[in-house]
DNA sequence: CCGACATGTCATGGCCTTGTAACAATCGTT
DNA sequence: AACGATTGTTACAAGGCCATGACATGTCGG
């Protein structure tokens, strides 16, 4: 884990509570005593995941979830919605708004961590530190390594998050610019074909293992990587 | 084991009994009555765990436990809640408030042993008295020790805590940031170039033994201790 | 009050990483 | 076969990250 993750919740109590698990976790806290203050955060630096306590004074955080969803920038953002009640009907508005899970208080650092855990593996599995692998190929994000075929491969950090990515989404083609703000993170001008670069060498601190052959180059559209 | 803990506990026969058993065990006990004598004694003297009776005259140990979660100083203390209740309610809550086990009441010395060393295992390895072995290197936290290829090192207190963190937590590479929380303390504001500093100190301290090797930089990332 | 030790910060220098441009190679289409 | 579009490859300059030594301050015991 080294997801950051921005805590909605406005009793102080509750809010210091998790954000010390998340810590403990291995995560990185952001706070937010209320939906406009959690809306300028998200504006400087965009969290991995939101937890998002339902009551809020003002702004109510299901409509903070929902203007979330509304804005293309944070719309594919998970949300964990935070409620006292267990209500089925405010469960099904919940999942209404996009929210990815549901956490109903009073619940245990357990829960919480077994949850944000689930969702973030579910939706963003390169914040993870399952290890992952495939064909020949295998990274160990907790401690930084990586094997092809059992021979260590030494990568520079970008090369190194676009291979973990790029693993954690085998099959798929991703484009370039998808590519940028996925391991570049989005406010970030790059130019596209720097991304030909590093898929180039990525290649070749593959090449000693043979690997390279698992990243392919799909014309017109982006690159895929996939054990055929 | 050589933690201080404290026993919140209004029974004076279970108070005695528990802290009999935990001096049995090795540790040093100290004792509270109530909540604000508790509060009054973590002033003073930070146990390294508490021991915390659901039921107490004046503010219940639930509010104290949350009282010690609010402070930046008491916050990262392990809580072991004692209960003659079983119900799941307030199992719950308890754990909402951020107690780290529970134990419920009547219970066996050696239970309570048993959570005790679990519970502080699992929150402060670095705690524990084992010693710890990662390739030639072995530390020893009972006498303080820590030898090379049988040959003594010594180290300052923080490299000493350092190392002892990255031997407990090996294979894993740590943030500058992950490592000030750990091995600094979470409330400390430290420059994140500092761990550069200590870790230097510490691979200096290590290289008659050759051992320095097993400090890993990774470039962007952080600090792996490794056998390899 | 002094000295030894411990600790945090800063400045410097070197190596590594990264983005970009330029050119070569390849692909798809006509 | 030829052409334009797309991608591969390499070189390079700029910048970032890290190791290291020096230094100022703080702490503890004598």
């Amino acid at each position: 884990m080294a997801a950051t993750i921005l805590v909605v919740e406005d009793e102080p109590a509750i809010q210091e509570l998790i954000s010390y698990n998340l810590k403990q976790a291995g995560h990185q806290a952001l706070k937010a005593d209320n939906a406009e203050q959690a809306m300028n955060l998200v504006q400087n630096e965009l969290p991995d995941l939101i937890l998002l306590d339902w009551m809020l004074p003002g702004m109510s955080g299901v409509e903070l979830a929902r203007r979330l969803r509304t804005d293309k920038r944070t719309r594919t953002i998970p949300i964990i919605m935070l409620t006292a009640r267990s209500e089925e009907q405010d469960k099904l508005t919940g999942l209404e708004t996009g929210a990815d899970d549901y956490i109903t208080k009073p619940f245990s650092p357990r829960e919480l961590n077994a949850r944000v855990k689930a969702v973030l593996r579910r939706r963003a599995p390169q914040m993870t530190d399952d290890v992952v692998q495939v064909g020949a190929l295998k990274l160990d994000p907790a401690s930084h390594r990586i094997t092809g075929n059992n021979v260590p491969v030494e990568l520079g950090p970008t090369e190194f998050r676009l291979l973990h990515f790029l693993m954690t989404h085998p099959e798929w083609v991703h484009s370039r610019t998808q590519l940028l703000d996925q391991v570049w993170g989005d406010h970030v001008f790059v130019e596209e074909r720097t991304v030909d670069v590093h898929i180039r060498r990525l290649r070749k601190a593959l090449e000693p293992t043979t690997l390279d052959s698992l990243i392919q180059t799909v014309r017109g559209t982006g690159y895929r990587l996939s054990p055929n």
